[in-house]
DNA sequence: GAGTGGTCTAGACCACGCT
DNA sequence: GCGTGGTCTAGACCACTCT
């Protein structure tokens, strides 16, 4: 551990960046644990050697970044999955009236086996590792609407997926944080329209060949690792994706 | 035209709100048009009657929502629609490679009518008011690939669609903004999968009933105003919506 | 009252683009 | 060389939370 800091060195971009580098990095080592108080701007500024400007122009970039929360009177806090941020950050489907509906999950399967080219190569593993695959349906408003498939490396998730472990949660990002230490800060997705085979047919209650909204999503820890591959089959009959942009 | 400034006024809420907001207002009525160079901000503190940091926190805020651009040793701009811009900012179709494409465009029809109540509620227009409907096909890689349908306001877009106009360009917030003054900064958008109707099949050149992602944007200027509904009906075989998010 | 983030100021120096 | 934005500092006061 380099106790000491090196942002004396020049030549390493603006003296708020190194401090955002630093940051990043006791948070995603875990020295700083979602949820995790960490110092004062004061203290921060003190320990590194710059004014508390600088140190809030460094925090002010994570927190809009979503990795850091502030709150006046309190202090600032490395941002937590509870179930409201993933559902407003990680969930796109709506009711068609606007309305967020938290989504059901049964799980149809889990289980751990070697990864395909594709997804050996989209998660940044070797040919032929080890994978785990989930496969469960998701309810909106007690309709079956999602069909989906997850992809996580087995590595990094030791114990899912063993026989006699708990049931998964209804939201899984909670459950790579909390159980494993692995927190999901952005993803990338790609949507198409594809026909419903016989399998999404049957599971949806609807029939083969219907239009369902495919979704393919890489999810990234803080460095940029990705962690979970996972494809989305949904009806949009009475839901849809919302996407805003400026 | 208030010359005064009334940035003296407390309980307006913070300063560099107040100052954003002015900035906003001379943008949004035209004052400075996109692409307009705008006083520097040793200029705006000294006319506001505030510090220049206060003057950067709003400048700030206006550039991450891509209001207006700094350029190091030149000053700050209004930001333009060139085509890059609509493109990249606008446009999130991509090809399964990840290759970004500028589609072509193709008008089908341009007509001035009476707006359907759901196209008038979306626009918050009175029942019936008039608008310009345009269907339009686009190529993607020199593919059929989009079937759009775009309402506007008659209102505001005097000229278009009157007998012997120009044809329409590419890029109609390019058009938007040069002709009309009109400039689009943000949308809403919702993404649904639907089945191919016969004359989406016939346009794209596949068979009816085959699945189309469903993209119905709503376009807004800075101020929020809606001024452009748009459908758009997409083969996903080789393109594909790409979204990400933090 | 003590400690935190939120706002605001005044001034310094650097990096860049123009002329 | 001058004017621009980009970075950095030091210090002030306010609003909020907790004890």
């Amino acid at each position: 551990m380099d106790t000491q800091n090196t942002l004396t060195t020049p030549g390493e971009g603006p003296l708020y960046m190194q401090v955002r580098k630093l940051l990043t990095q006791r948070i995603s080592n875990g020295a700083w644990p979602p949820g995790h108080l960490i110092p004062s701007e004061i203290k921060l500024a003190q320990e590194l050697g710059v004014s508390q400007g600088t140190v809030r122009k460094a925090v002010d970039d994570l927190v809009s970044n979503n990795v850091l929360v502030r709150h006046q009177g309190k202090g600032t806090f490395v941002a937590i999955h509870d179930t409201r941020r993933a559902l407003f950050h990680f969930f796109p489907m709506v009711g068609d009236d606007g309305q967020r509906v938290l989504p059901d999950s049964r799980a149809l399967s889990v289980r751990r086996l070697r990864a395909k080219k594709s997804e050996a190569q989209a998660l940044g593993l070797q040919a032929g590792a080890r994978v785990i695959r989930i496969e469960r349906t998701r309810d909106l408003n007690d309709q079956p609407t999602i069909v989906e498939s997850i992809v996580l490396p087995a590595a990094s998730f030791p114990e899912l997926g063993k026989s006699g472990s708990e049931p998964l949660p209804n939201t899984l990002y909670e459950l790579y944080e909390e159980r494993y230490g692995i927190t999901i800060h952005r993803a990338e997705e790609q949507l198409r329209a594809v026909a419903a085979s016989a399998r999404d047919a049957k599971l949806l209650g609807i029939e083969p060949g219907a239009p369902l909204l495919e979704i393919t999503r890489l999810a990234r820890t803080l460095n940029g690792t990705p962690v979970e591959l996972r494809v989305s089959r949904c009806l949009t009959r009475a839901h849809h994706y919302q996407s805003s942009f400026v």
